[in-house]
DNA sequence: TTGAAAGCGTTACCAG
DNA sequence: CTGGTAACGCTTTCAA
């Protein structure tokens, strides 16, 4: 039996489809008797709303469009969370659309949710250089668009991402508070922003201190574990070694390990290992490792609550937003027990 | 500017809307020259159809909605994906809800699904006591209904789940393979599906091969770590002790590691683990541990599979499905060099 | 307190 | 080949 509507009730009833309506959604120029007596009835035969024909009445549909490029990736999985979280609090739905890092599936993605007319959009750009016409169908078509993790440079559109410089910086200077005073990075690409945001933000944490900059002791290149292999080999060449690497990421930091175990050398006697990520790396449990933790859930909540503000119409609220983060503290570089901060 | 609708055209181009209707969906009976006045001005004003309009009328949103209990649990996480894509290839999409493991929230999840009339639904169910309610709802609403992964039982769906009995059993199967002959169990709860179809699974493998039962070297207990913990020291307490431990989930395995490390004991020279799992562990690097690995993925791709078939209204296919395992061979145990079967 | 009618964006059926 | 009209399920305004 499919589900029935509001006519059939109206018509068991002997009385008006309005009523019907109006008595349904508690409205106050109806008698309890008729409300009561529709209720019954609505409930008895299983009635259930139709979402979208009263969207289509209302040209509100309640419900944010979110694409992200990977759902498997617990980083974004955890943000999802929290932009579900956020969205429901509020009474609003999320479809949740997967991109999977490609652009032309980002495109398709964005235009369906346009086709089922989303009050908002929220999205993680794909790694694949963007398709910037769909960003432009988008702007004229004035639905809110905020961007998190991942910026597309659009102006007018929010964004909510991590705040990588200050992170980075605020590990290194942990790191330092620990008494070390030779620390190199493995740094990504610098042609990527969190690839430069990262360095930079070592960079600074050296500067504050003053401590030198060694360019022998950073290496560029990619994300990936051989490039953490292949990071770990150039710093390591010279004559003086660094105590403690700062990767730039989960990848590279295992690559590292990589390249530390087949040298025979010890994790964090011989050198200390910290890294940029969040606590659920998916290869390197992080208990046994020292990372700053970003969290992705966070990032998801304060997404959507900029959402809700743009929808709302509020005013005067930032339109971009850094989330911090935290450091774990695991066993991959020795902390001084009694230095006063087992916990930052 | 908001999204302008086929009137709108219409009334540009001095025509009817149905004119427009029928031109935009390339009806046959609409002149070339109009077909392509149409859609020129519509790729002007910027035009996107609403897609659920146009689902009121044909009574079909080409919608699937899935519920998932968690979606930060690579799990399902894995599942979601291969769902999306099975959905994609067939021109449906997936509006997804997370119930956090509440059959509260599932419940209203899944009231939300159907009042955005949804053409199918796909449920894993919460571990809290389910409300039965719900689901008669959904079933005499004839929409079509599909468990994965956690069933319900509930006569007239489908469910696809992996097949934890037989995975078992082939990973117990394996480690005699090696040569082992003491193979105990830290199984889960045999109060839950999972927890009783593996320790099966265990006692088909070992009586397949004439071994004997010891009840000594089979822990029951929770899904938890601290089980695992308890459970190692269940089965370690006797004269003759096991040589491998098949552990029920990766939280089980994760326990025994601490209560073997606590113990002074050696992996794999003391004693070896085995355990049920999927190759995205969170806790347990899976190279370094030899599981059963079930594909979530695929359990995904059959899910929406199914689904399809049903809403098809095809005949005669298989309503239960249970996706088989492959074992992934870590350093978890030791594995003859020369065996035959470095990968199985 | 209830009902009639118009409208939301689209499609389908018939006429012309 | 094109257009008028009703219908999809619901809400809202205005009358009764």
């Amino acid at each position: 039996m499919p589900i029935i509507n509001q006519s059939e009730i109206a018509r068991k009833l002997k009385v008006s489809r309005a009523t019907v309506s109006k008595a349904l959604k508690g409205d106050s120029d109806i008698s309890d008797d008729m409300k009561q007596r529709v209720h019954d009835l609505a409930e008895k035969l299983n009635y259930i709303p139709h979402y979208h024909a009263r969207g289509l009445h209302s040209r509100k549909s309640m419900t944010i469009g979110v694409v992200v490029p990977d759902i498997s990736n617990s980083f974004f999985s955890y943000a999802v969370d929290g932009i579900m979280d956020a969205a429901d609090r509020s009474g609003y739905h999320v479809i949740l659309a997967v991109s999977r890092e490609k652009s032309e599936i980002e495109r398709k993605n964005i235009l369906n949710l346009l086709s089922m007319r989303v009050d908002g959009l929220l999205i993680a750009v794909s790694k694949e250089t963007p398709d910037a016409a769909i960003y432009h169908k988008v702007k004229i078509s004035d639905v809110p668009l905020i961007f998190f993790d991942r910026i597309l440079e659009e102006q007018g559109s929010g964004f909510v991402g991590i705040d990588d410089r200050g992170a980075a910086k605020k590990l290194v200077d942990f790191v330092i508070r620990c008494g070390y005073r030779k620390i190199g990075h493995l740094a990504g690409s610098s042609h990527v922003r969190i690839g430069r945001d990262r360095l930079e933000g070592y960079l600074d944490s050296l500067k504050d201190h003053g401590l030198p900059i060694r360019k022998e002791w950073i290496a560029e290149g990619g994300f990936e574990r051989k490039d953490g292999i292949a990071g770990f080999g150039k710093v390591w060449t010279g004559r003086e070694k660094p105590e403690v690497l700062f990767a730039a990421n989960d990848q590279i930091a295992l690559g590292a390990y990589d390249a530390i175990r087949e040298r025979g050398l010890k994790i964090p006697e011989d050198v200390g290992i910290v890294a940029f990520g969040h606590h659920d790396f998916a290869q390197i449990p992080s208990p046994s490792m020292t990372i700053i933790n970003v969290d992705p859930y966070l990032l998801g909540l304060e997404a959507m609550e900029m959402m809700l503000k743009f929808i709302r119409g509020e005013k005067g609220f930032k339109t971009t937003v850094r989330i911090d983060s935290e450091i774990e503290i695991g066993e991959s570089i020795r902390v001084p027990e009694n230095g006063g901060f087992r916990r930052i």
